[in-house]
This record gives C-alpha cells, structure tokens and sequence, in this order.
DNA sequence: CGGCATCCAAATAGATACTG
DNA sequence: CAGTATCTATTTGGATGCCG
C-alpha cells in the first residue's frame, strides 16, 4: 500500500534528517516545551507585562509557578526584567528580542490548535449521539 | 502577526486576536504539549513503528511511559495500532492520516531548535572566555 | 503589588518483575 | 517482542504566610 507516510526504508539521507528533527525538537522542548513558557511569552505580547496581569492572562498559573517560569524566561534570554526603582516600585517584564524568533513556532502552533479545538468539538458532537461510554 | 511591542494597546481586535491565540496554543499544548509525544510522532515519521523501536528512537523514554503515551496518541487519533494476528504477533503502529496536520508545526520546532541550539552553544562559547558578574 | 519560603498533596517517572 | 502491574522516588504544583 502507497501511503503519504510511507517512506523509503533504505533512504538513509532522510533517516539522518529525522534523527536531527528528534533532536531539534527535544532541544527546542526543553527550552519551551513546558506548561506554560510559551503561554507566558504570547501573553507577553499583549502588552500586559507586569506580574498579577500576566498571571490573569495566562489562566490557572498561580504565583510561585508563574514567578519561577519568569525567571527561567529571563534567563534563558527570552524576557527582560524592568525594576523601575520610582515610589511604588514598577516592575515590568517585557519581551526580548529573541522571543519574536518564535512568532513561526507560536502561528504553527495557533493554527493547528484551532484546528483541533473543531476537531474535538466536532467528534464530542458526534460521540454524544451515538456513544455514552467514556 | 507584526511587531507585537509596537501594537497600540488600545486595540481591541488585537486583543482578542492574542486571547484566541492564547486559548489555541493552550489547546495545542494540552494535545502534544507533553514531553513525549511530539518526540514519539516524529520518531515513527521515520518509519519504525514497532515498540521497541521507538523506545530506542525516543531516547531516555521509559516502557512504561511509551506505552501510555502510544495509547494516549491512539486516543486522540494520531496514531493507528495494527496488531497482526500471525505467528509472532507483530504489533506495528503507525500515523494516522491527523498527525501530518502537525508537519508545520514540527517543522518550526525543528527550524527554531536548530537555531536555539546553536545559539546556546555561542553562548557558552563566549561566557568561558569572558566572565558575567552578577 | 511582586515575589520568595515553607509545607504538603498530587502527578510523573523509573526500576523491577511478570505475562502472553 | 510488547506490554502491564506495582511500588517507590522525584518533580511539580497549590496554598499559605511573610516580606520589601
């Protein structure tokens, strides 16, 4: 059978390129691959950066977690961190640059998720019909 | 998406352009957002497709987790179990037709991987010759 | 408000052993 | 080979309280 995910076994230039995939995109999982740092970055983006807004955009991360993450962000070069040492002591994160390298990863990924958010809602329309069972 | 820190703030369709990519890229992430399954999906893209192949694949997976993970992508429709009822039982799985949906996405993981990875490694580069204070 | 420390509960992962 | 079961170790996360 000729299938789209058939693949020649003896290709040896394509197995070589999928081992480098794999680990492309542990690394990039490492990185990113988390709960919530891609959620923190795209809300980021929004232009609420500071701490309790960030943590009602990005719903159910409460604060230690939400601190820790920031960190981790700044750290890794992803987010920069603004102390405004005025009276009520401002503190703003706001994006670094190297965080609008992720805008292709952030489209790929918002578009097939609304995708597949229809296509769940579509197969529970269904489900419920003709199936009860979990 | 342009250059999100130049966005006015008081554009409403902007913001509720980044709150659906929000809820999206959190749907994204509750789907494939684990450790494994990306890794694992890729894994089989290269066309070994039987268990313990994969475990070999999938470096520093454990059986126990792959074989939950295998179910929770047979689940969620992106995979396809073939047992073969011959003599020695051959069980294969395979991408189901939905998992292609995500070849842009892994290949932005996989473009923004490569690039972070060399981008770590510069940086490792230049802080063992040039010391950061704190 | 921003954020850290502590304690504790829950989720996750690894090792090992065992089955068909 | 392809898992499953169990038990435990580690990680993670929430809640709370305190501090600047």
């Amino acid at each position: 059978m000729k299938e789209e995910n058939e693949i020649p076994k003896a290709d040896k230039a394509f197995t070589e390129e999928c081992t480098t995939v794999l680990a492309a995109v542990g690394d990039a999982l490492y990185a990113i691959g988390g709960k919530w740092k891609l959620m923190i970055i795209i809300a980021m983006a929004r232009g609420n950066n500071r701490f309790t807004e960030l943590q009602r955009q990005v719903t159910g991360i409460s604060a230690r977690v939400l601190s820790s993450e920031l960190k981790e962000l700044e750290l890794n070069g992803f987010i920069v961190k603004k102390v405004s040492v005025g009276y009520p002591v401002l503190i703003e994160y706001e994006l670094a640059p190297y965080s609008h390298t992720l805008e292709k990863v952030v489209a790929a990924l918002t578009e097939w998720g609304i995708q597949h958010r229809q296509k769940i809602k579509s197969e529970l329309s269904s489900n419920s019909s003709s199936q009860s069972e979990s």
